[in-house]
DNA sequence: CCGATCTAGTTAGCTTTACTAACTATACCG
DNA sequence: CGGTATAGTTAGTAAAGCTAACTAGATCGG
């Protein structure tokens, strides 16, 4: 039952938005496949598409402090996912590349059995996945609004 | 109705999807107000709208282990924003209620200055708000679904 | 009715996430 | 060149949530 035509007010939606964020988060991390936890597979992500960066690049766009960024490439590297080169520019900084091997296990944990996400998604209709495609759309607006 | 008539894949917006939650997640908790985490915020509101509850039954709502829901509950009693009756049909449980202080605390974390949530959605229009309302609306249904 | 088993809640201990404060070392500016 | 600003790190802390193991009340079969 869509209620397409009755006001939707913020107040009411914020307690349902948080109750569900908090909810899928649980899950996310419950199901965490690959081993990787669902930060460090956002942060292995964002290093991929976004190129080499450096640790403060890194935390700027993940939105966490910088030491946090400082664990993310410690992990990340630890486990082959990740290399740095020092930055010729700046000799207290480095920057941050994802490995092939880092590429394979994104790919992987985007399509693979193991992607509890991407299963559950798969099982929705085009019209849903539209509203979800659009809603993030709104959200991703919001976070970069509200910094 | 929109004007997308382009596919949207299922693995690309659980990429996305992932981004999303935790961002918002770590929001939510870096600006928590009146001194509850979201999860604690969210089990209070299930307690207080869903009635008196036994603890298993609120594991079972907010989709955590019972040991994390006697946490939630010795948390919320220890603020006086909950309290326990004994269940007259089980010497070995009780049910959890929301006092009024609770019920207070939680219409203030939905209106006042200190919602962070609330208030980043009161700059949205109508039309994004329904198209959260819509998602939330599948999300559940995906939450649901997946256990 | 009684012992065996099942179930609700709890306790203890661990892991992960992310924070702040404080430190090191390099960059930059007057 | 000296002082300040900035990048990254280290250390320590707190919260979230888990599993394993325990206690006590419920339930079921004989």
């Amino acid at each position: 039952m869509p209620a397409t035509t009755e006001t939707v007010t913020s107040t009411e939606l914020a307690a349902r938005l948080r109750s569900n964020v908090v909810r899928l988060s649980r899950r996310l991390r419950r199901h965490a496949a690959s081993g990787l936890s669902p930060s460090l597979i956002s942060a292995l992500a964002v290093v991929a598409r976004r190129g080499p960066l450096t640790p403060s690049e890194l935390a700027d766009i993940e939105d966490v402090r910088r030491p946090t960024a400082t664990r993310f490439v410690a992990i990340l590297e630890n486990r082959g996912l990740v290399d740095r080169d020092p930055d010729p520019l700046d000799g207290r900084s480095y920057r941050v590349a994802a490995t092939a091997r880092g590429r394979v296990l994104l790919a992987e944990s985007r399509t693979r059995q193991g992607a509890y996400l991407a299963r559950a998604l798969s099982t929705l209709e085009a019209s849903d996945l539209r509203t979800l495609d659009q809603a993030l759309g709104v959200l991703e607006r919001l976070l970069e609004a509200g910094r």
